[in-house]
DNA sequence: GTATCATTGCGTCGATTAGACACAAACTTA
DNA sequence: TAAGTTTGTGTCTAATCGACGCAATGATAC
């Protein structure tokens, strides 16, 4: 089969058409944090993204964009939509950026309609080390919750990427992406209150994460801080992989 | 913006490198069935899918084709998975079919690469009108159990989008667009069991049911039946619209 | 050195839910 | 009219959930 190439971009191959975004999440200071990059010329946010090479699935552009972005190999991904609105890429600032710093090599490239599948990424914040790419001066964390407007429609895929993470929640485990390898129970707990946006009650988390049998209880304590000091965890990856499969409640 | 225009295929402009491919459930006889067409000369079955004009979003896209191979508007559709590997669309059998057909308007465009968009839809089977496309000569539902050996990567498409139907099982209502306006309990139940393909209690089934909220008991009997004729039901859309959009469990 | 105080580990209690099963009523067929 | 299924409804026990109590811990203040 002939594989259609297309306008070469800084001397790649792209597919016409498709384009990828990512949400990557991340957890710092008890607070969730998404990866934003910012244009050169304009100024605005945007999601880190990007576009299929020949060679590559789409899944596999994303894992190269996210190296890129953030120096880490092996991230936790995961498709959750793909937004084809014909007027999605609309005024795409992209483009104005390219016509401005005069750097325009492929710029008809940039005009065409693009379908973008939505990833979210979950990361070890701690071990990111955020890249800019050729078309921004910035990249760096925000707070969820101090995100403004973002370009085109990334709003809305970061409001999906948030609504999907909070759906999977439910029946699958989370945490080994987003926390260090070693953690207390109310980090865990911290994080699933993050994520929810509503407090729990201590002692029943405990239990209910307990009794998913993805944990490992250290004898070691986690020291320094002001007050009691409270036992490290890992996870159980056998366990915790094995829950990611067949999902937390049997529901039926 | 320039929306950029591709070889046309039967007078239609599509979006180069996007497919889409639909996962048409039915329930029927206490079977789930799924509706395939089959390639003109290679006699492969398929999966019923299209492309995407440039005017509409990839659900539009998949509405419109559902609409030429059901003959009913208003589907319940469902984004489950983009396929995208390289090698997925080598050895093209609609290609191999356009060149024996001598009708070959367009083959070239058929060559390139396509990344599909992967769907899928609940159906009531009896309103069906299965409806071949241009380049089939067949279309038609098969029995899950009976599907065989499938073009390019179809077999996969369907497997994953059974996978995400017995998922959302867990965690959203189900039966509304499968069964018709008027249903009895146990043939909601029969529905469940078959999806999941594993026996439920019968009086733990009824009891869950109709703990959800989601259903209206009517006074009225399907008589007919060679035994005590069951009461009727149907589902109470609001509360059904409602439980889709905030799921069944709470989890946390 | 000792009291303070927020935090953690571990446990309890009642209410709710889940899973297994019993029994009578209904309806067709033999 | 009896037999054989299937349905409607209810019960029992064990497991689970949500709310909360209390003692232990460890840095900080005095």
């Amino acid at each position: 089969m002939t594989v259609t190439q297309n306008t070469s971009f800084f001397d790649q191959h792209f597919l016409n058409h498709i384009s990828l975004d990512c949400v990557v999440f991340g957890f710092h200071d008890n607070q969730l944090k998404v990866l934003l990059i910012r244009r050169k010329f304009t100024k605005e946010w945007a999601l880190p993204g990007g576009f299929v090479r020949g060679d590559e699935s789409i899944e596999i552009a994303a894992t190269r964009v996210l190296q890129e972005r953030t120096g880490l190999d092996n991230i936790f991904l995961k498709q959750f939509k793909v937004f084809s609105e014909p007027e999605r890429s609309k005024r795409n600032p992209i483009v104005q950026d390219l016509v401005e710093s005069g750097a325009r090599p492929d710029l008809e490239w940039f005009k065409q309609r693009f379908i973008s599948v939505g990833f979210y990424a979950l990361v070890d914040f701690s071990k990111v080390e955020p890249t800019p790419d050729s078309i921004s001066d910035l990249c760096d964390w925000k707070n969820l919750g101090e995100v403004d407007s973002l370009i085109l429609d990334h709003n809305q895929i970061l409001n999906k990427a948030l609504e999907t993470l909070r759906l999977q929640l439910n029946y699958q485990p989370l945490g080994y992406n987003l926390l260090s390898d070693r953690f207390t129970m109310p980090e865990l707990q911290r994080l699933y209150e993050t994520i929810l946006a509503k407090e729990l009650d201590r002692r029943n988390f405990q239990r209910k994460m307990l009794s998913y049998g993805i944990l490992n209880k250290l004898k070691e304590r986690k020291t320094g801080g002001a007050h009691k000091a409270p036992y490290l965890y890992e996870f159980n990856l056998e366990n915790y992989q094995k829950a990611l499969q067949n999902g937390l409640y049997g529901g039926w």
